[in-house]
RNA sequence: GGAGCCAUAGCCAAGUGGUAAGGCAGUGGUCUGCAAAACCACCAUUCCCCGGUUCAAAUCCGGGUGGCUCCUCCA
């Protein structure tokens, strides 16, 4: 057992990268704030996942054993309003889309975490953690409510450098008699008509919205983990809210040991939303240009920038929307291929005559894993490690074309390992583990259909041209050749026959 | 009003003190019946602007300008 690499990481409570030393060596614990499924999931919930998804890959391909915790907030007001709209049962709306999520992530290869637990089975941790806080001065109950005091923890404020005082001169601060100080927080809310209900010391109700996540880390974790995770969104007030219901309860020193949090995502530069428009259903864009490419997308860029998708809508005459386009996806998608197009002749190159065996290979084919390992263990730099992926690529390539002054064995064990490296890199960032035909078929499926290709017309003319070829009717084939291109089709002639794609430059 | 982030080539994007990764597009070339793919070469004396610190700054500090976010249970 190798010792896992050290981990530099930036860590938002302390503002700067620190090195990660784990409560217990070699082993990760991690939480990260899910979703609240009051509504299908949307491209943005995916992107958080998958900077989450990258960490836990990351550290688990540098030797870390990662426990990956995961929460649903199934008991909310958003879902209560969704639910008495249709006239639902508030869980069983959130249970509803907690599946879909779980089939939306798993579109863009997020692992499933090892636990996924909700609120509405957390009810007594919940409890227990509330009167805690009561005991230790930090809550107090008011008309089957409590709240907490946040004037009873110094260090709030700590992560997301708010000040007490000033969210008090703030006007956005919910106004509520019952509470001592407006910026004190709902721990627990007493039951209404109609709303899901637990019986408490407190009369029945349920929890407040930062609670769960308090209670659900020491159900599984303990008192201190390692890693919390959320969207940047969740600074403040929720992760603020946590740090002071964790360590009131736990003391100081306790609850998560480090803070990561990522950049949003928006659409041309601007925040999704409703009102814009510009909020797409992860189903949708997975249609669009593959769910794998939107992965490879956001692995291309670091988790903490923010990652801007460019689109635009087709209309037809009438106005309108036929289709929508995401440019910066689709030329993902095409270096994708890139990719899976290598991986498919370094795999017939190694299935016709062996991997080599044991033995030397070319020495830059140790690139790859070296540079991903340094990339990723310096606060898990994706970007670069794609960057290395496609010299690694670039390598294989050359040594496919020619390999000329190699020896046939060093070239075949150095394509294996190429081919190897690329997939265990590629596992790292949740990229490259389709089986490359059924990529490369699903990719121009998809183009066939975005062009509305007549695909029996195309075989007409590739068999005219083969036609035309074979009788060196030069002259002829380029014209059959010039008839596909105005299709969009490109007719690839290789030593093992003629092939195509479809050009997804325009259109 | 308070807190914070970002600004790197035509475009996307790494890099947070040591002399600008990578990709797309573009140009030239190898290969090819012609192409495509693949590969090779070229492509930012410079990192929004102005000052400062330093032997050394895209990176640190101060001041501008432009864009964005949080303080509204929005990932």
């Amino acid at each position: 057992m190798t010792t896992p690499a050290p981990v530099r990481l930036y860590d938002s409570l302390r503002k700067q990268k620190v090195e990660l030393q784990p409560l217990v060596p070699g082993k990760v614990s991690m939480y990260v704030c899910g979703p609240t499924p009051y509504a299908a999931a949307h491209i943005g919930h995916a992107y958080s996942a998958c900077c989450f998804d990258l960490i836990r890959r990351s550290l688990i391909f540098l030797g870390y054993d990662v426990k990956y915790v995961r929460n649903i907030t199934d008991v909310d007001d958003k879902i209560i309003k969704a639910a008495a709209k249709t006239g639902q049962d508030p869980l069983a709306l959130s249970r509803h889309f907690t599946a879909e999520y779980n089939v939306d992530m798993a579109r863009f290869s997020v692992m499933p975490p090892d636990v996924e637990p909700l609120v509405s089975t957390h009810i007594e941790p919940i409890v227990k953690l509330t009167e805690k806080l009561i005991e230790r001065g930090k809550a107090y109950a008011a008309d089957g409510d409590v709240y907490y005091e946040v004037k009873t923890f110094p260090g709030y404020g700590k992560l997301s450098g708010q000040a007490v005082d000033e969210l008090e001169a703030g006007a956005r601060v919910d106004v509520d008699e019952r509470k001592r100080a407006p910026a004190d927080f709902a721990l627990w809310k007493a039951a209404k008509p109609g709303e899901p209900a637990w019986p408490s010391p407190w009369g029945a109700g349920r929890p407040g919205w930062h609670i769960e996540c308090s209670a659900m880390t020491w159900a599984h974790l303990g008192e201190t983990f390692d890693l919390h995770g959320g969207g940047k969104d969740l600074v403040f007030p929720h992760h603020e809210n946590e740090i002071a219901q964790s360590e009131g309860a736990f003391g100081d020193g306790t609850f998560a040991r480090y803070w990561v949090h990522n950049g949003f995502l928006n659409f041309e530069g601007e925040k999704m939303s409703r009102s814009e428009g510009n909020v797409f259903g992860c189903g949708e864009i997975a249609a669009a240009v593959g769910a794998e490419a939107v992965r490879f997308y956001f692995v291309s860029h670091h988790y903490r920038s923010p990652i801007d998708f460019e689109f635009h809508v087709v209309k037809n005459a009438a106005g309108e929307r036929t289709a929508i386009r995401f440019p910066g996806l689709e030329a993902a998608d095409r270096r994708l291929e890139y990719f899976y197009v290598t991986l498919q002749r370094i795999d017939a190159f190694v299935a016709q005559g062996g991997d080599g065996g044991d033995g030397p290979v070319v020495p830059e084919c140790e690139a790859l894993v070296a540079t991903a390992r340094e990339a990723l263990a310096d606060d898990f730099n994706a970007p670069v490690t794609v960057a290395a992926l496609g010299e690694a690529a670039k390598l294989a390539n050359k040594l496919l074309d020619e390999g000329k002054g190699i020896a046939k064995d060093v070239k075949r064990r150095s394509l294996a390992r190429i081919a190897r490296d690329l997939r265990a890199v590629g596992k790292a960032l949740g990229v490259l583990h389709q089986a490359p035909a059924v990529y490369l078929a699903a990719r121009r499926d998809r183009l066939v259909e975005r062009r509305g290709l007549d695909v029996a017309e195309v075989q007409r003319l590739l068999a005219a041209r083969a036609a035309a070829r074979a009788a060196k009717e030069w002259a002829r084939a380029d014209e059959v050749r010039g008839q596909l291109a105005a299709l969009g089709v490109e007719v690839l002639d290789t030593p093992q026959g003629t092939d195509w794609r479809v050009a997804d430059s325009d259109a």
